[in-house]
RNA sequence: GGGAGUUUAGCUCAGCUGGUUCAGAGCAUCUGCCUUACAAGCAGAGGGUCACUGGUUCGAACCCAGUAACUCCCA
């Protein structure tokens, strides 16, 4: 059969992942874990937002997921990676009102069971596109256990929690200081505020003092928040304005009676050293209001207009308010100056809007004490971060945590039970008949009853979601539950370690009494090749799906983790992808050459095969060490979460010392058959190549499993056993190899430097001893350096030019025309050779080195003198 | 403003308890090859004052101090 030259992953991809599905490779099942007494590994996916598409993001972070969970199944274990989304509130909510607006239907218009009639069509049309993409991916998911986090189950849970939370005394009602996207129209905690740089008009408006003449100036760049002012604040130590302090002023636009009060707070040097007090749009000034008893007026409008209280501008968006502010102020005289600052605003992170500091009724969740096990167990290694810096940021957040406000003011998400009567009494309760119960019980009114109209948190459900994947919460003593988790390894982005890592070692440890998870690794950021982050606006990330069709998933999964090392960012460029797909091509072509050996069967011609054997057996013999020590380097670097390290090693397994070396050495001359035994021991390594290669790139590894042997169906590498060596390297033999490899090296650059054809076969030369040294790889030799003969000699043979291996001096005898010896180049090597012996020799000399370093340490000097020394004396007899 | 981290070849990164065949890998570059598995390839080669300045040490990419630049997190 015809096997093409070039690897084509499309026809293939799809082919083996049905196969895997159809027998039902991905499946993890508690129930056959705990029969067979095999070891549980598990992850849990960070489920995408159920609207999302496919990023770079995902593609690093799931490829990292599906070698994780490939290798474990190879090792061995019940292995399972359970997938799914979560229903991100505001995102979802956004986009469905987005869809509704482009129908002609505003939200104001709908009743919220309309709406979520609405939402829920969407999330059935749209919602988990993502995972689908995956599969493309290859990724080994158990799909059966596809979750969502606002499916029935988990919602219950996230209300269980609620309840439970709430009854425990950790979650309270209050009126804070929140961040409200005006956009959204909802509160966002303060990681979903993205601070961006701004240049601000900065306007020095002048407040009119009561009782005295002249003014008090003060510094803002929100003057359309004037109209809520209540105070000016200064310094105490402030000379210019002590005199003041006490005394009135009148805030323009609504001509308002405030006092002047002092505060340590004020920066003397910051604009004029005076502060309007804002209380009710500023979380700084809210903290002063509070401390100095001062009233709050609201001027905004939850969608970010002003509001009746602030009695001017009314119903003006906050910008256009903001000018027609400074324009009257002008115009009244009153502002003495306009400088241009730089400052942070925040913005939301879902609709982009700047965010407003608002204050309203919002619902909190107590962390001082929840917390405190979290990170006990993370400082004490309990559950270990990769890399281990991440510890740094998690111990400082977790030190100084605040409470979580959970509530949000939206419709898509798990209702807050929390019911109020007429009179706004309220209770929490599951459901509306219990919280009837709780009332009455109080002897509270009952009369028209009504839930709370917010929502939670989508992290309020995500941070459940290790446990109540696995029906955790239904059902504490559940198979699953039990037998997956803890979890093993969590693989997320730095950039939600506290959103969601903490908050689930917390949910662990509050309802299990348990770590989530064993392992945390972070993956970097995917940036372009420019560093800059990928995003959508930018227009720099590439369409992970575009990729997979053109260059296969194998080649992407290789291009995504080779060049992100643990932790780092990674700087993604195509070309990364382009070597990957070199790469399969390369393990493509060696089996084509495989299998294009014909074999000899032994009646043939018994006697030429054992010479055939005979001369394979270095190659054998040194592959086989070769690779003992790759696989125990690749279960270090994988138990140590360098993946990319990993794969590295596996690369230059299977593409330097396999192909470039060990097929090239057993290859058979044109025409020749190979002999059986070197043949079915080239196929059993081919075999481990391609489970060693299997968790980074599992299409191409099963293909060719399945070609390199007729197979049962379920005899497939995805389920093979990983490959596992115990056994001690036998160091002399690689020695020996690498020593005929560099002979071989060396007559190859000679004859590159002298321009002779690597098929005119050259006679090679040594002393005895040297011969003997390598005669393992006597044959390799002859072969892979295009050896005429080899013959001893005890001086060196005419016409010949030295090479030096180790101690040892071997000839290689060139046409008379090739001799001349490039003589600079000689005399720089000895330069250098005399540099370093003369260093060796120094420190040999140094009394206090050789009285202070290690008797090892000074018998590897010895030798390296020695080595130098030969060298030496066999360039300079080449000057002569 | 507070905290964390980074700085090693053109690029992305290794370099564990200080020891000059440890300055390394992959990619890129250059040279020569269409050698019947592979030009998506083969055989070779070049390339670095290990950010800078001091210090400790017999010896520093590695330890200490300071300087500079960059990145991230928090305020």
């Amino acid at each position: 059969m015809e096997i093409s030259s070039k690897y084509n992953p499309a026809t293939i991809e799809q082919k083996w992942y049905d196969y895997w599905m159809e027998h039902g490779f991905f499946k993890g099942d508690a129930k056959r874990g705990m029969a067979e007494g095999k070891e549980p590994y598990c992850i849990v996916i960070p489920p995408p937002n159920v609207t999302g598409v496919l990023h770079m993001g995902h593609m690093l972070n799931n490829t990292i997921q599906d070698v994780m969970v490939r290798r474990a199944r190879m090792q061995g274990k019940e292995a399972v990676w359970v997938p799914g989304t979560d229903h991100a509130s505001i995102a979802t909510e956004a986009k469905v009102v987005a869809m509704l607006k482009e129908k002609g239907i505003d939200k104001k218009d709908l009743s919220r069971a309309e709406f979520l009639t609405y939402a829920w069509e969407w999330k059935e049309k749209y919602g988990g596109i993502i995972l689908q993409q995956l599969k493309k991916l290859g990724a080994s998911c158990d799909w059966d256990r596809t979750r969502f986090t606002m499916e029935p189950s988990l919602s219950e849970a996230v209300i269980d929690v609620f309840v439970d939370l709430y009854a425990k005394g950790k979650i309270y009602r209050g009126i804070r200081m929140v961040n409200w996207d005006p956009q959204g129209k909802t509160a966002l905690s303060d990681d979903e505020v993205i601070q961006k740089e701004n240049v601000a008009k900065f306007y020095y408006v002048k407040y009119k003092l009561v009782d005295a003449d002249g003014f008090i100036t003060v510094a803002t760049v929100r003057p359309e928040t004037i109209m809520g002012d209540v105070a000016v604040c200064v310094n105490p130590n402030d000379e210019r304005y002590k005199h003041l302090i006490g005394k009135k002023c009148i805030v323009p636009l609504v001509n308002r009676e405030v006092p002047i009060i002092s505060d340590d707070y004020i920066e003397i040097d910051f604009g004029t050293g005076a502060l309007k007090v804002t209380p009710a749009h500023d979380k700084n000034d809210y903290a002063l209001g509070q401390k100095h008893g001062l009233q709050t007026i609201d001027v905004l409008n939850e969608d970010g207009t002003i509001s009746e209280a602030a009695q001017v501008f009314v119903g003006m968006d906050r910008f256009k308010a903001r000018k027609a502010a400074a324009e009257q102020l002008e115009a009244e005289g009153l502002i003495s100056k306009i400088e241009e600052i730089k400052n942070n605003i925040g913005t939301s992170e879902r609709t982009g809007a700047v965010v407003e500091p608002r204050l309203s009724m919002q619902w909190f969740l107590q962390m001082e004490d929840l917390s405190k096990p979290a990170l006990e167990n993370v400082l004490n290694g309990n559950i270990k971060f990769h890399p281990e810096k991440f510890v740094n940021t998690y111990k400082h957040w977790m030190e100084n945590v605040k409470d979580w406000c959970i509530s949000r003011q939206l419709w898509w998400g798990q209702r807050i039970p929390a019911w109020y009567n007429e009179k706004g009494e309220f209770v929490v309760a599951k459901t509306i008949d219990e919280a009837r119960a709780l009332f009455g019980k109080s002897g509270l009114s009952t009369a028209n009853l009504r839930q709370d109209d917010d929502v939670l948190d989508t992290w309020f459900s995500s941070w459940l979601w290790p446990i109540s994947v696995f029906d955790g919460f239904e059902k504490p003593d559940g198979d699953d539950i039990k037998y997956f988790y803890p979890t093993n390894d969590l693989v997320t982005a730095p950039e939600i370690i506290f959103f969601w890592v903490a908050r689930m070692i917390i949910a662990g440890y509050e309802y299990r009494k348990e770590l989530p998870f064993s392992n945390v690794y972070f993956t970097g950021i995917v940036r372009d090749k420019l560093g800059r982050k990928m995003s959508k606006s930018l227009g720099n990330s590439p369409d992970p799906l575009d990729m997979i069709e053109k260059s296969g998933a194998d080649a992407v999964r290789f291009g995504m983790l080779v060049c992100s090392p643990a932790g780092n960012d990674i700087l993604f460029d195509e070309k990364y992808i382009e070597q990957g797909r070199n790469f399969c091509n390369k393990i493509w072509n060696a089996f084509r050459l495989v299998k294009g050996f014909s074999v000899e069967t032994l009646e043939k011609n018994s006697e030429s095969i054992g010479i055939a054997v005979r001369e394979n057996e270095a190659a054998i013999k040194w592959f086989q060490e070769k690779l003992i020590v790759t696989i125990h380097e690749v279960e270090q670097l994988y138990s140590q979460y360098r993946i990319s390290e990993a794969l590295m090693g596996i690369y230059k397994l299977i593409w330097d010392d396999f192909c470039a070396w060990y097929l090239e050495m057993i290859k058979p001359n044109y025409g020749e058959p190979i002999d059986a035994f070197t043949y079915d021991i080239t196929i059993s390594y081919f075999e481990q190549l391609m489970q060693l290669l299997h968790p980074v790139m599992p299409f191409i590894t099963e293909e060719i499993w399945h070609g390199l042997k007729d197979r049962e169906p379920s005899d497939c590498v995805m389920v093979s056993s990983y490959p596992k060596n115990n056994s001690r390297a036998n160091e002399a033999l690689l020695q020996q190899a690498s020593l005929a490899f560099d002979l071989i090296s060396q007559v190859r650059n000679i004859r590159n430097s002298k321009g002779l054809s690597p098929k005119e076969a050259l006679p090679l030369a040594a002393s005895e001893n040297a011969i003997t040294s390598l005669k393992a790889f006597e044959h390799v030799i002859q072969k892979l350096a295009n050896i005429q003969t080899l013959h001893h000699v005890n001086s060196a043979p005419a016409t010949s030019i030295p090479l030096q291996i180790k101690t040892d001096t071997w000839y290689l005898v060139l046409p008379e025309s090739a001799l001349a010896i490039d003589k600079e180049m000689v005399t720089k090597e000895i330069a250098y050779l005399e540099g370093f012996l003369h260093s060796v020799e120094q420190k040999l000399k140094n009394e206090k080195f050789v009285n202070n370093a290690k008797p090892e340490l000074i018998e590897k000097e010895n030798q390296k003198k020695a080595d130098a020394q030969a060298k030496l004396e066999v360039l300079k007899k080449q000057l002569e």
